[in-house]
DNA sequence: TTAATAAAATACCGAACGTTACATAAATGT
DNA sequence: ACATTTATGTAACGTTCGGTATTTTATTAA
């Protein structure tokens, strides 16, 4: 069994750097990109500003680093939401597990993704319209899956599988802001049992 | 016809206020509380920042003197669709009512009590909380109207008032992150129309 | 003509912002 | 032992932040 650790030469960092993009990554998800202070990353780190710019970068590079770790873990159910046999199954999995990462009060509440940077200042466009694209993409995989549910003949043919994705896109960012304004897991899930109501099937 | 410009002492002001508070709440619409800065205001106002403060007060006075104006004038539909003559088209109204304010070009996009304090650092709690207060108070207009609905048998006994109106909220909260993204008006009414179609009722 | 009033313009306040120079400390390589 | 490497802590950088003291200007009342 190989050892990992090669000795590296130099002061060794005394912080472990995925447990501080993880802290970093908490600091984002409540106060938004402009909202969180470098001076309040490095107090919930431990570390000095020097530290953090050295091991980083700036803070947009922090922030994409920090969300990095956000789409690869708690982001990585709507992978299993697309996986889903049938579009109705899909779309029920989208929902409920996105009510369940809301309400989950192990981290902040909400969506890192859809609120980190929804109105921001002229300085971060850019990172306003990073979370913008990521928003789309993730809207373009359950149009794809729709599109594949409708060769499969699980869709309707006169189901439209962009407004379809849209709508629980939609109603995903909807519920982002619900949750941060106080609303329950009960509350968000009757909303999401009326909304696949009028769920389209072939029979 | 009496004149209501009695003659005032003192050096005449040379801004309007009304016509100053309507571009403050503009900023304040694209940029978010805390992304507008005085500076921004004063630049866009025309005047110098000791006359913004001797007119409207500090930042966070600025702001609700403008919030007025926005929910006095452009949301000022929700009336409108509260006072539709059944519950479905309550909801249709308030749903068609918010895509067609939130892709006017004649004013930013989406909606300023939803984006506006989303994420914000902790200087700004108070402001996150007012909006969030004011998107509840529509949320139980929704409902209180519903409820009425119900006694007048024009929705089903079952139904829930509550969840219908927070379900009409987080779309339109949804709504309003798309289209801040780029999302076209027909694309909306789509996610509108799909989302009718599951609308209780009793015939 | 002068006093009183109120807004304008200039110029500044301390604090916080993101960011970095610089000297020091702790490890490894030779 | 000593040079090299890399992280650390202190302390500061220039800029922008929200907010204001002070002087000047424009108006009305007496």
């Amino acid at each position: 069994m190989l050892e990992k650790v090669k000795k590296l030469r130099g002061r060794p960092r005394v912080f472990d750097m995925g447990e501080a993009l993880d802290k970093a990554l908490e600091i984002f998800w409540k106060r938004g990109f402009e909202g969180a202070s470098i001076a309040e990353l490095t107090e919930a780190l431990g570390i000095n500003k020097p530290s953090l710019y050295a091991a980083f970068g700036n803070k947009e590079e922090i922030f994409k680093k920090a969300l990095s770790r956000y789409v690869a873990g708690p982001v990585a159910f709507i992978q299993e939401a697309v996986n889903q046999p049938t579009a109705y199954e899909v779309a029920q999995s989208f929902l409920t597990k996105a009510v369940e990462f809301f309400t989950d009060t192990n981290h902040p509440k909400g969506c890192l993704i859809v609120q980190a940077a929804l109105s921001v200042s002229a300085d971060s466009l850019l990172v306003q319209d990073l979370l913008t694209k990521y928003r789309y993409s993730y809207e373009q995989q359950l149009a794809k899956r729709f599109e594949k549910a409708k060769e499969e003949g699980d869709l309707p043919t006169d189901a439209n599988a962009e407004t379809l994705a849209k709508f629980l896109s939609t109603l995903h960012q909807g519920m982002s802001v619900q949750v941060t304004s106080g609303a329950s897991n009960g509350e968000l899930m009757e909303i999401v049992e009326f909304a696949l109501k009028s769920w389209p099937r072939t029979n």
